[in-house]
DNA sequence: ATTGCCCTTTACGTTAACGTCAATCAAAAT
DNA sequence: ATTTTGATTGACGTTAACGTAAAGGGCAAT
């Protein structure tokens, strides 16, 4: 049963971000597909992978912390307690952070909103 | 009427940014305080100005996104239609950036949730 | 007058996140 | 057989956004 795979080209182009990039995050231990001889070779785990990255990369988190949200996604396999909390304490963070953000996008778009109005507006009054 | 000052450790101290922070971003154009001799006077329109930037930082954006933004809230000051249809495209496009990252906001959080409530099943569990 | 505090400029250092070669290899196409 | 097309590693370069001294001015309290 093969499932999808994926070269790096096809990733890259898919996710419109350089072979350089992707090889880096491998290198920074958020990557890491098998290999044919030299090639790499993504597995449909990989790609989901890489759209998580790509995804903190919009939301402007830096390579660490979306590390740590990656490790969120399987912290749950720990039998610590005290990890789990921690883990747990983490994921709070993170989302109060998220809500931060959402006040900030809708702080942002109505100024935005406000400021396209006034152009809008300079624009119908020059043309009298 | 002297509308209220501030000096910067008072602002770096609001912001919870270092004085090179703040200095920086006057060195890149995002801030012109007035001066005392040498010392910068911040009016109650550079701190909001600095609010701006630093709600900027928080959704990941670049000083030079930040300046931009910036620009746009006087853009309608232009008596250019070329220039205004400029801005107004300008303004759509961030428009559009801010949509995505609430679409990759609510991605996020959504999977953080089912993070956490794997991670308390995970303790109730054990606890048996 | 000296200590302390806050401010200043200048300048070099640092980190993250890649970009950009260079040299090489392997498979595919001509 | 050779050219083209992608892939690889390794190494050095680059940019943004500050950090971090160094050296000093101005004023307030002791």
């Amino acid at each position: 049963m093969p499932t999808h795979q994926f070269t790096i080209s096809q990733l890259s182009k898919e996710f419109a971000i350089t072979t350089r990039s992707i090889r880096f995050y491998e290198d920074q231990g958020l990557l890491s597909p098998q290999r044919d001889g030299q090639k790499r070779i993504y597995s449909s785990h990989d790609r989901t992978w890489l759209k998580l990255i790509c995804r903190g990369k919009r939301l402007g988190l830096s390579l660490a912390e979306i590390r740590q949200i990656l490790d969120m996604y399987d912290s749950c396999a720990s039998n610590n307690d005290q990890q789990l909390l921690a883990f747990i304490d983490k994921i709070k963070l993170r989302k109060a952070a998220l809500e931060q953000q959402m006040l900030d996008i809708s702080a942002l778009k109505k100024e935005l909103d406000e400021a396209e109005k006034r152009c809008k507006k300079a624009l119908s009054i020059e043309s009298i």
